[in-house]
DNA sequence: AAATTATTGCAAATCATTTGCAATAACGGA
DNA sequence: TCCGTTATTGCAAATGATTTGCAATAATTT
């Protein structure tokens, strides 16, 4: 493992949230100036294979992002205000799942919720519009 | 409204499914040779502003998917074999609105669910790896 | 039917991501 | 430690999806 990985790796696993690439490459240029963004993706890319992250894209937007990947599925919700992203986790879930095999017969492996809304932080300060749109 | 934005909403009604922009490209371009790309894109846009379309992105492609909009929130199973979207409800998505909400103080707008798994047509005919991919 | 406005097709631009390649860095022996 | 082999990097150019500018065309208003 080279310098520039480890780098990227940390940056990943230090800073949360869900960053795109780009995210990523802004805070690893911080310390080392000349990573190049292709560098990043093909470490992104390395080490979903080694099944150290996960990538996904949300309902809302054409980026990817990244993520440490967890042993454990789980569950997102992003305020559409400041576009934070917050992970929870429901076992209601799994019973949606069950309901659903057994409704259609499919064999489920995976599933990926996503809520929408306001975060508490955001309703707290004034100025956030909620309810009609 | 013109000709080509009758003829490519007519498309999306038709066909189902949550078709890419190139989809529905294809299927119109059958009856009128020379609807442009661009010009699938940009009634699509303006579809969505007229609250007939909506646009999303599922979590495991980078591509837009455009879909006649339902009155009532709906969610999906993708087959991860045949890439065949399934559409499915469940009352259970907002009970997890309401505990994420409880425990979050946030106001949830909307969510999406996606199942990912294999479908019983494809669970039906031999040769699908299950399991363990 | 002429004038005004909206919509189209095309080409070129843009944005996110990937790839080819030559230069560089890491690693495993002699 | 030096040398050869292999992997990784930076850059530039390629790709794929989507958007935009613009002149040509179609629709609508008068």
């Amino acid at each position: 493992m080279t310098a520039q990985r480890r780098l990227i790796l940390e940056a990943l696993q230090d800073m949360g949230g869900h960053p795109t690439a780009e995210d990523l490459h802004d805070v690893v240029s911080k310390i080392d100036k000349n990573i190049h963004i292709s560098t990043v993706y093909r470490t992104l890319r390395w080490l979903e294979q080694e099944g150290l992250v996960k990538s996904r894209f949300f309902g809302d937007e054409r980026l990817e992002r990244f993520d440490p990947a967890l042993p454990t599925e789980h569950y997102h919700f992003i305020c559409t205000n400041c576009r934070q992203i917050y992970e929870f986790d429901s076992s209601l879930v799994n019973a949606i799942k069950k309901q659903f095999e057994a409704h259609s017969g499919a064999q489920i492996e995976s599933g990926s919720v996503v809520l929408y809304g306001i975060c508490s932080k955001c309703l707290r300060q004034k100025g956030v519009s909620n309810g009609s749109e």
